[in-house]
RNA sequence: GGGCCUGUAGCUCAAUGGUUAGAGCAGGGAACUCAUAAUUCCUUGGUCGGGGGUUCGAAUCCCUCCAGGCCUACCA
């Protein structure tokens, strides 16, 4: 296979916030993808950087009263800090506030500006006297002039869904100042996109630049018509770059904006004896522009249409993902699911994370939800149960021996997963990485399959079978390695973790197509830890915000979630009701059950003679002690249950998802053991 | 209102138009005791969203309806 010369971005996070696992989910997926076409032995690169200009940024330097520069450079420090945290490598990651960037907008712009697509057009704004300055759409409030409600932004309004210029607002503020903004004439510059446009018909059209959906769309929306001006101007003070023989004009941020992905190339060549121009004018290359799909619009018209201009290489494909949900839904900040990466590095492994969004990660657009129950139970059973269970339960076996002098018999296996590793890379090629993880966990399978029918543990009882154990073991953790080197994009820790038990390490994809024999093995450490629940909920209680203001209806404001995730369920008469059997009841009695992960078996007591014995799953929720003496509400009459550690005669009620949120329910006072509900 | 995407087991997802639709997790039963309560075997569980059509044959192709998601609007 010959070597490609692959440069590789993600979108240039803002400079005005921190990193969190909604952006993830885009560094991560590259991160994986760049990892993986390195270990091929590709030339890749990956570059980065932070996206510096623009008003919002003067707003929040504004508050903090430091000069802009100042606030760029602690941001940088901080989404670093994230980015390291969760082993997301860069080759380089600058700023489009640098020199090199402002350079190469100059040539971008020259090339604009010889192609005769920059015209200057008069347009009415916003400005605002007390801070002098032109206000952006966000930065306006006021009434909306369609329906009347008060305080909308200044773009669109929330009542009534309009959307209208700034300028149309009644009784319109500054959010910066509070003064009323005055009706301006501004001369802005605007590129003529038009005259790109049956360029841009083919390009996004051509098979491989883009998803199918997404040239759809933009084929459905923008293509469809004549392409608007693009407004490129900004009126001064504006925190960015002036433009070139215009006295008060700064280039809009989403001009700069993505030429810093070439800047930050240029510093790393600059850095590295290498031109910037051999990387991105050169059909040789390959540029792969990986980003959200809120932002299609800006990578996939303007971004082409000023590469061509300019003369730079276009991008070979453009993978557009789609945005985060956590349980369900949009990250909320009152329900703690607006987390912040460095705030999960606080409680968790940075490997949970990258692995359970591979394992959901697909080349289309659809939103991705990360689940904290699903990411248990991912992680512990894949990675923990499976994988790292081979190393665990067979290293330690060997760890004088070392591995056999040569590879043993294995019935096929090590070859068989040796030709899966094609399959396996082409997923992660076309970043199919759901697919690639479920072949990888197969062959974890079989491992495991392998080594429970050889019982390598009863082999080590018996001295005249320990050249067969060694082998055995030599190939099951053969079998791990090989998995390892395929799980290496994803899970770099554990990969580095693996090459010191082998003293050896992983560095070719190909290295899974030769085991390893005749090697010392070091003692065997833990390879990665189970996740426990407490932490992941940590992590929600430390990401939880005080609601802001309740928006209306005084202050019983019960959230819709619970009826949302489990709907009411049919009618039923009331004869059916009255076949269900509640009793109030005492608990007598509440032990653990050891064997059990969440049961209690409890005594309940209908008053009298009268016992039950009952398992219950509240073993996450409840200690046993605090139980005895309380009231519950029991179904009486549901038919025994043989479970594996004792039979079952009825159930207590509870409501809640289960785990640790499970709420028994307790009668009023008053009420006795035996009463009946209802 | 329009566009795009999705709908398969309780949950997460597979299945070039071709046997009886499969995995993992969860549930039930058993085995094992090397391993971080991990693993292995057996097992329960499906109106492939509904209805039409094309075909010798449809989860797959076409039409239509329903539901969900995302995007976007007096424009496609």
């Amino acid at each position: 296979m010959s070597q490609r010369r692959i440069l590789v971005t993600s979108a240039l996070p803002y400079a005005n916030g921190p990193i969190h696992l909604g952006h993830l989910v885009e560094y991560i997926q590259t991160d994986i993808w760049v990892r993986f076409q390195k270990l091929r032995g590709h030339d890749c690169r990956y570059f980065c950087a932070d996206d510096t200009h623009g008003t919002a940024i003067m707003k929040s330097a504004k508050e903090r009263n430091i000069p802009e520069e100042t606030w760029i450079a602690q941001m940088k420090e901080a989404h670093l800090k994230a980015f390291t945290g969760f082993q997301i490598e860069f080759d380089h990651y600058g700023s489009t506030h640098s020199d090199a960037n402002r350079e190469l907008c100059g040539s971008f712009w020259q090339s604009l500006l010889n192609a005769d697509l920059v015209v200057e057009k008069e347009v009415i704004r916003l400005y605002d006297p007390k801070v002098g300055m032109f206000l952006a759409d966000r930065f306006v409030k006021g009434t909306c002039p369609n329906c009347g409600a008060p305080n909308q932004n200044g773009d669109s309004c929330v009542q009534c869904q309009a959307t209208y210029d700034p300028t149309e607002l009644i009784d319109p503020k500054s959010t910066l100042s509070e003064a009323t903004p005055e009706k301006r004439p501004s001369k802005q510059l605007f590129v003529q996109l038009e005259k790109l446009h049956s360029f841009l018909d083919e390009w996004t059209q051509e098979p491989g630049h883009l998803q199918t959906e997404s040239a759809n769309y933009l084929k459905n929306f923008f293509l469809k018509e004549p392409l608007k001006d693009w407004d490129i101007s900004r009126p001064g003070p504006y925190f960015g770059f002036q433009i070139p023989d215009r006295k008060d004009d700064y280039w809009y941020v989403w001009f700069d904006a993505p030429i810093g992905y070439i800047a930050s190339t240029k510093e790393w060549c600059d850095a590295n004896g290498q031109s910037y121009e051999d990387w991105w004018k050169n059909s040789d290359t390959e540029i792969h522009h990986f980003i959200g799909k809120d932002i299609t619009y800006f990578h996939t018209l303007f971004w082409p249409a000023m590469l061509k201009t300019a003369g730079f290489t276009l991008p070979k494909r453009i993978h557009i993902h789609g945005f985060l949900t956590v349980d369900g839904k949009k990250m909320s900040k009152s329900d703690g699911t607006f987390i912040e990466a460095l705030t999960y590095l606080n409680h968790l492994n940075p490997s949970y994370l990258r692995y359970f969004y591979a394992s959901k990660l697909s080349a289309n657009d659809g939103d991705l939800d990360l689940n904290t129950q699903e990411i248990i139970s991912k992680v512990n059973s894949d990675l923990v149960g499976k994988v790292v269970n081979l190393a665990s339960r067979s290293a330690k076996f060997i760890q004088e021996t070392g591995l056999s002098e040569t590879y043993p018999e294995d019935g096929g296996l090590f070859q068989q997963a040796s030709a899966e590793g094609d399959a396996i890379a082409e997923a992660f090629e076309a970043c199919e990485f759901s697919q690639a993880v479920r072949r990888i966990m197969a062959l974890a399978d079989q491992a495991n399959q392998y080594i429970d029918q050889q019982a390598p543990w009863k082999m080590k009882k018996d001295p005249d079978q320990a050249q067969a154990l060694q082998d055995v073991c030599t190939v099951a953790l053969n079998l791990y390695r090989q998995i390892i080197v395929y799980l290496k994009p994803i899970l770099p820790e554990l990969a580095e973790k693996t090459d010191t038990l082998f003293n050896k390490p992983i560095e070719h994809w190909e290295d899974a197509k030769t085991p390893l024999v005749n090697q010392s093995i070091q003692k065997f450490k833990h390879l990665m830890t189970r996740i426990e629940e407490k932490k992941v909920n940590a992590v929600i209680e430390e990401s939880k915000q005080p609601e802001e203001a309740p928006i209306a209806g005084g202050e019983f404001q019960d959230s819709a979630e619970p009826l949302e995730k489990e709907p009411l369920s049919e009618t039923i008469e009331f004869d059916d009701f009255m076949k269900v059997d509640l009793r109030v009841a005492r608990i007598v009695e509440a032990k653990e059950v050891p064997e059990a992960r969440k049961l209690l078996q409890l005594t309940l007591s209908l008053g009298g003679e009268e016992r039950r014995n009952v398992f219950a799953g509240i073993k996450a929720a409840y200690e046993p002690e605090a139980l005895v003496g309380r009231l519950v509400i029991m179904v009486a009459n549901l038919a025994p249950r043989k479970m594996r550690f004792g039979v079952s005669e009825g159930m207590v009620v509870a409501s809640g998802p289960g785990g640790k949120d499970v709420f028994l329910l307790s009668p009023d006072e008053g009420a006795l053991p035996g009463q009946r509900v209802h």
